[in-house]
Formats: C-alpha cells, structure tokens, sequence
DNA sequence: GTTCAACTCGTATCGACGATAACACAGATT
DNA sequence: AATCTGTGTTATCGTCGATACGAGTTGAAC
C-alpha cells in the first residue's frame, strides 16, 4: 500500500523525493518542493535527515538499496568472472535507468559518500575474493576492485553526461572485457600459458581498422569521393562487426 | 573592436572566479563572491556571460586550455601507443591537481558540455588515429577513443571524489596499461604476414592486399555477395596502387 | 558651450532557496 | 493532574541567482 492513509514521515519524504528527483530535468530537488508534496513542514525534514545532503544521502541509498537487493538474489553462478560481468551490466544498467540517483553519488556538496558506494565496493570485492579463491585472479582482490569500479563508473558516467559523445553502447562491453580480461586468466588449467598465443594473421577487423586509418590518412586520387566514403563505411563495419580483438579466443 | 574595456572585465572576473574556485572547499562559487573579489557589479558578469553555468563552462574551458596547450605542446613521439600512455598520465595529473575545476566538468547543472571536453576528446582520437594508421589498432579509433576516455575519466573521479577508497596510485596504471593494452597490438616487426615499411607503417598496399587476402578466407556474413565482390576489386586497385608511397599527412 | 542620445555601470530589489527559532499540540509516563 | 517527549505549524533569517531601474559617462551634433 503505497499510498496508505499513515504513512511514516520518513518514508513519505523519501517516496515524494525520490519522485521528484527521477522525474527532474537536473539531479538537483529543492527542500521546499519535497516538503509540499510530502505533506510536511520544513522542520520535519531537517529533524530526520539534518541537511539537505542528508536528505540526498538517504534518497540515493534508498534507490541503490533496491539495486543492490537484486544484485544479491543473484546467487554467484559456478563461474565468478561471469559473474564479474553480470555485475558490470547490471552497475552500468542501473546508471541508464536512473540517471539522476546515479549523477547524485558523484554530485559535489555530497559531504560524505553514500554508505550504498561502499556497500557497492564490498560487494565487488567480495566477488573478487571467490575469484582470487578460484585462482583466477592475477593481482590482489583489492587493487581489482579498484580498477574494475573506476572503470566502471568511468563508463556509466560517461554514458550518462555526454551521451553524444559515447553513441555507441557496445564501448562498455569493450571496456568490461578489456579491464576484467586483464586482471583474471582463464579457467582451463590446460591452457595456462597466460600469453595468448597468436597465429601471426592479423585478423579481420585489425587488417580493415589499418587500411582504413592508412587511407584517411592518404586519400588514393584514383577514387572518388562517394567511393571512398562508401569504402570507409565498409571498413568500419569490417571493423566492428567481430567483437573482441586477437587477444584469447 | 570597441571591446577594451569588456575584456578587460571579462579577463577580471575569469581570474577572480578561477582563484576562487581553486581554493574553495568544494566545486562551487557565488556569483556574489566573485564580483566582489573582481571589484565588479552583478549585471556586468551576466551581460557578459549570460548565466551562472555560462561563467563556470567558461572558467573551465579556460582552466583546460593551458592543460591543453602542454599537451598539445608535446610533440607526438615514435611511438604512438607511449603517447597514449603519457596522455592518460597527463589526463590524471591534470585533474589531481585542479579538482575543483575537473569536477566542474562533470558537475549536474552544466546544460552544455564545455568545449574542452570535446576538444580533449578530439586529441585523444587523433593520437589514436596515428595508432591506427601505424596498424597498432585493434579495434577503430572512434571506438578506442570512447573506451580510453571513459576508463580515464572514471579513474580520475574515483581518485577525486572517494580518496578513501583508491588509496593506491598504482592502480591507475595498472587500469591504463589493461585498457591500453587490451586495443593496441604489439610493434612487432618481425611479423611474417605483412612487412611493414621502413617508416614503421604499412604502406596501403599493403594493408589492402592483407585485408583481401583475409576476406577471401574468411567471408563476414554482413556482406552481400555484390559488396564483397565491389570491395574485392576496390582493394586489388589498392594493392596494385604501389606508385603513391607518400608521406603521410 | 550646451544639449541630447547611447551606452555603461552600480544600487536596489525580487523571488526562491536552505535552514532555524518559536510556539502549539497529542499521547505517554509518573 | 502535571510533565515530558516527539510531532507539526508558522514565521522568519540570511544567502543565492538574476534583473529592473536610474545615476553616471562618453561622444557627437548643434
């Protein structure tokens, strides 16, 4: 019952926040504006929560405690670096989702950081633990979680402020698969030679991103000006279309 | 230009927001303050910058103009890929030390992005643009450029905003040379498959006749027999072009 | 030299905000 | 019944971003 009759103040003042904030053209809600349509005086406010910070404090982990629920009902599968990449898309899904309780975590004047980013980065970790348990891990779990969290958020805040700047959504996967590829190797105990062996042919895609960077570079005067766009449009799906580069197939 | 005196004022409160802002507590100031401190009235700052997020984009853009202008500066080594590496350091170290101002950039409130950002990005797919044409690539330089700076960005933040929590520099290295190295390939010139040329980059030529001779064994399924066969010829034109050879650029 | 117009700049001010003081009220405790 | 505690309301303060208005200032025409 959502809408009860009694509701708890404190619960009201987060419900009618958060509803403001997801619906804000800014990450930004006015202290006056959560008060009126909670139902409740300004000195009610500052009782429960203090400050307005404390307020967006408490609005943020209120929203990230209900993405960090579902994260923990996801039970860790038998593999702990897919579960590495769940978590990934499920971070980076979260910030598309909602973008102003996202851009709240990393706004200045938050004084303190939301007790939800460190749950965040415990949660990381510990799943970086079962991997480092499992022998997949090549650095210590802590400088993992470091690396694979700013990477992260790197990429989520990216996506979120200048979206017109980063079109393409398959960069995250690329960057999830760069960062996480380079700290773990892999799980057959056969194939422990952690250089991946190349077969000396440069694939598809490195072939056509070469030529195509070479011809930018040098436009050939035996072509036309369509045929040229046409041949670097070519390319750059040549260049795309396979995903992950020569390293580990 | 009948605008002496404008610039003059211009130049006054840009230097006063600047040093306001550098020793501020946190990545904001009063319009209020920095006309006091530049010894001008309030309307004269909003005739001249229209809004309060008109002076911040320009105090940033101004901030990251000198930080551009060493970077541009640096004249691009023999290497590109190191390049890219002391651009990452460059990136870092700039916003360790003028947090206010890189905070700014990511600040909720900013309507446009600032011009500084594009312009960084812009430099940053240049450098990777000559990566890709020293066929060090892996993957197109629009797409390295998007992952590159997003796990820049996030490793710059985190070391800003939760210091706590990234006590260990080393990790923004070790999360450049993942990102770094998962996209670029090893200058290895002892590659059998392409002799690369004496100027350590393969001539079209060559990267045609490379690429053709891929796609003949490996058809991508994206590809219509018609493209494929327009595409075959266009790089047998190319790789028959030996007369051009020149210089790049 | 006087007058007028255009422009510049500072004072005063507005509305909105964050935050707080003071007071009024209900129910529980003693 | 008297008191205490937690709650709710009104009024208010100081600051902020932004602007209207009029007092200077310049330059040129008469």
């Amino acid at each position: 019952m959502p809408y009860g009759e009694h509701m708890d103040a404190r619960e009201k003042i987060l419900e009618a926040a958060t509803a403001l904030l997801a619906e804000a053209p800014v990450a930004d809600v006015s202290t006056r504006a959560v008060c009126e349509a909670a139902g409740v005086g300004a000195p009610m406010l500052y009782r429960l929560f203090g400050d307005k910070a404390g307020l967006l404090a408490a609005v943020v982990d209120r929203g990230f405690e209900r993405y960090l629920a579902s994260k923990r009902a996801a039970r860790p599968g038998d593999d702990p670096v897919a579960d590495l990449k769940k978590g990934w898309d499920n971070h980076t899904r979260f910030a598309l989702e909602h973008p102003n309780h996202y851009r709240l975590m990393y706004s200045p004047g938050l004084t303190v950081p939301p007790a939800s980013a460190q749950e965040a980065h415990a949660l990381l970790h510990a799943i970086l633990e079962r991997c480092a348990a499992a022998g997949r891990l090549t650095v210590p779990p802590a400088l993992a979680t470091q690396v694979i969290m700013s990477a992260n958020v790197g990429a989520a805040l990216s996506l979120l402020t200048r979206p017109e700047q980063y079109p393409d959504p398959r960069f995250s996967e690329r960057l999830r698969d760069a960062v996480i590829g380079s700290l773990t190797r892999p799980a057959d105990p056969a194939d422990a030679t952690d250089a991946p062996a190349s077969d000396g042919q440069a694939p598809v895609p490195v072939a056509a991103a070469t030529l195509a960077a070479r011809l930018r570079a040098e436009v050939p005067p035996t072509f036309t000006a369509a045929e040229s766009a046409l041949l670097q449009q070519w390319l750059e799906k040549l260049s795309a279309d396979q995903g992950v580069s020569g390293r580990r197939r």
